[in-house]
DNA sequence: TAACGTTTTTTCCAACTGGTCAAATTTCTG
DNA sequence: CAGAAATTTGACCAGTTGGAAAAAACGTTA
């Protein structure tokens, strides 16, 4: 499956240093080229996935990666190319998880493993959840064509495979669609909402534990749900 | 239960039009004030919740209102004021659902009738959500002390109802924390997400309906999960 | 080490930002 | 209707913003 595209302005293909060398030849990357973008785009992703596109500014994210605003500018020489490919980049790992649920696998290890995944990610990539999750709060301006083509079609077969999954009698039979966004709402709320996590559960139990309460939890909704089996 | 507060730089209690007036004597609101107060709130509410508060401008709110800058800051003399205004409103609102879970009752028909308001609001108040998760994406700032102290009361309150039903062997035994987590992120999902969603169902499904659907779906999982009762 | 390409810094700019202020206009009240 | 109070407007301001330009500093390699 190719790699998700958001509508990129030509994002410096390699010309070695966005302004210099007209029409010469694209030179390899330098050493340090990949070292400080590196350290642009994580910057980048701290500010952007707080403060969203516009609240972001590029002297906060210069400040966060050390460096001066026009030094950041000669690596990346719009403030929307540094988001777009954070976003870009995002998407692609963000939906690997869905990607692997399998058809031929059973349910119950299947759907348990995409929940304990898409929570995984959560607590180790929640600076990414944030930051789509920002988009969407905007509208999704920049996504929303890919959301309607790519997104679709992933979700639509994917429905497909839990279908087949009830026809068997393996689950109950229910809304595949919904059961995706209530697993994608569970899990990315623990990024998304973090602070309001760690508050309500205060000091002794918003530690790393809560991830652990959280998956057993959601196994146990997405399997058995509440009520007592009579 | 009083109303949640928000630390507000007083609102300006209703010295009849911000500047005016020094130390005379506090006039009751006019009439064009109350109005024209509820159209910038309305306006405010629509660009925060869409780009939060850095991203937000007076200028565009002015806009939003149809009225110039000077005129917006007559009503309220700082942008944050609006914005804390409407946080404050909307929390209040926001966990009136909560607040209403009954000890007494039934938890089925408790919890259902909780999920089914918590989505109505979804429904309803989508930009009220949309704040309300803007402000947690940027770490709650604003609201961090009240949710550690309040919500958390709370909910630890609510949590006791449930683990009651526990106790009765009324439902399953499980997290009642993550139980409530996992209500308010499939809930608001359906207005923070939105456009998501409706990219996802497409044209067809994406109507008025999802909502229904949403709620019938999350009814089915919440009490019996996705296993067929052996 | 000289020459060249790369990286960094300094300076600058026009547009935008939140907000002020006084004057002009409108609305209300007696 | 007159006068006072309330509302609206236009001009303005200092600080911030995204970004351009050019020169200075640095690194590499012949």
């Amino acid at each position: 499956m190719p790699p998700i595209k958001v509508k990129m302005l030509e994002t410096e293909g390699g010309k070695g240093g966005a302004k210099a060398a007209p029409s010469k030849r694209p030179r390899a990357q330098t050493r340090i080229q990949r070292e400080k973008q590196e350290v642009i785009l994580e910057a980048a992703l701290d500010v952007f996935s707080r403060e969203g596109f516009r609240g972001a500014t590029i002297d906060q994210i210069a400040e966060a990666a050390g460096m001066s605003k026009p030094n950041l500018l000669y690596y990346f020489p719009r403030k929307e190319e540094i988001y777009q490919r954070l976003l870009a980049e995002m998407l692609d790992i963000w939906l690997a998880p869905l990607r692997e649920i399998d058809s031929v696998g059973d349910p119950v290890p299947e759907l348990r493993s995409y929940l304990r995944r898409k929570l995984e990610m959560s607590r180790d990539y929640p600076r990414q959840s944030r930051l789509f999750a920002n988009e969407m709060l905007q509208g999704a301006p920049r996504v929303l064509e890919m959301l309607e083509s790519d997104l679709k079609a992933l979700v639509d077969d994917k429905a497909k495979v839990i279908e087949g999954w009830m026809d068997a009698g393996k689950i109950v039979r229910t809304d595949p669609y919904h059961l995706i966004f209530s697993i994608w709402a569970t899990t990315q709320h623990y990024a998304d909402f973090d602070v309001q996590v760690r508050a309500v559960l205060g000091k002794d139990r918003g530690g790393e534990g809560r991830f652990e309460d959280a998956a057993r939890f959601l196994e146990n909704l997405f399997l058995h749900g509440l009520l007592p089996k009579t």
